[in-house]
DNA sequence: AAGCTATTTGCAAATAATTCGCATTTTCTT
DNA sequence: AAGAAAATGCGAATTATTTGCAAATAGCTT
């Protein structure tokens, strides 16, 4: 094997990407950004590694912005603002999510909570000079 | 016309399901509710009336739950839990959502925002016991 | 390195939620 | 009652996502 170690997983591949990226990629977006490097990718692929990246808790989802799934490598719990403008998805690490409340919630119905996602919507400020 | 004005609008029907129950129903929760009263209802229609009062503010969306969007005409800002094992969806009007964030939000961003949704997600009592 | 098994991938087809076009019906305005 | 505008039903189209399956790849065991 001198050649070189070329090949790698794709897994990996997509795994980095949303690493690298704070953009919070759809399953395309992320396809998108592979190819330069992988131009053999498929998109089937790309779905399925972000389920099981998913099930696995290596990230976690936005839900979905205008019909698609958004994804973020950081699974640590914090706040979102999404342009309705735009469709971009921004992070807001310095507020402080209100995971006090978690427990507030379990009282109050008797569930068991496991996440808890704080999110603002509005148009950011490229989108508000129309 | 001396028959009884059973011709009112399908849109108010729409509206009226949406504000008598507490189920967050998605688009075809609310076609099969409708189904007794207006047994020719097109789930087109039922789409269409909810893109429309969504629009106009009289009912907000959860966002999607398993793919499937979610409505609510309670547009007041307020918590909600979403059960990962029924998809149910409840409301916590006992809880404050933290909108003295919002602001913070703008100054950080230089966004306006325009929504705050804060949702809780685990297993609810029920699916608790499998 | 060869052989064997399990996993991953690409592709194309399938699925599922939502939207759209258009003809018909209903409502509104006069 | 007549005509214009809006709402609806139906079925087809669209779009995001999933799935089946055969080929490619990676891991083991010798």
């Amino acid at each position: 094997m001198e050649a070189a170690a070329k090949q790698f997983k794709k897994r990996n591949a997509i795994l980095q990407c949303l690493r690298q990226t704070h953009a919070h990629p759809s399953a395309e977006m992320v396809y998108d950004l592979l190819q330069q490097e992988h131009p053999d990718i498929s998109l089937a692929t790309v779905y399925r590694n972000l389920a099981r990246f998913k099930s696995q808790g290596l990230i976690q989802s936005l839900g979905t912005v205008n019909g698609v799934e958004r994804f973020d490598a950081d699974t640590r719990p914090h706040v979102h603002f999404i342009c309705t403008g735009c469709d971009c998805v921004v992070d807001l690490p310095q507020l402080e999510p209100p995971l006090s409340l978690r427990k507030d919630a379990e009282d109050c119905l008797g569930c068991q909570v496991d996440a808890c996602q704080l999110t603002f919507t509005g148009l950011c400020s490229r989108c508000q000079g129309q």
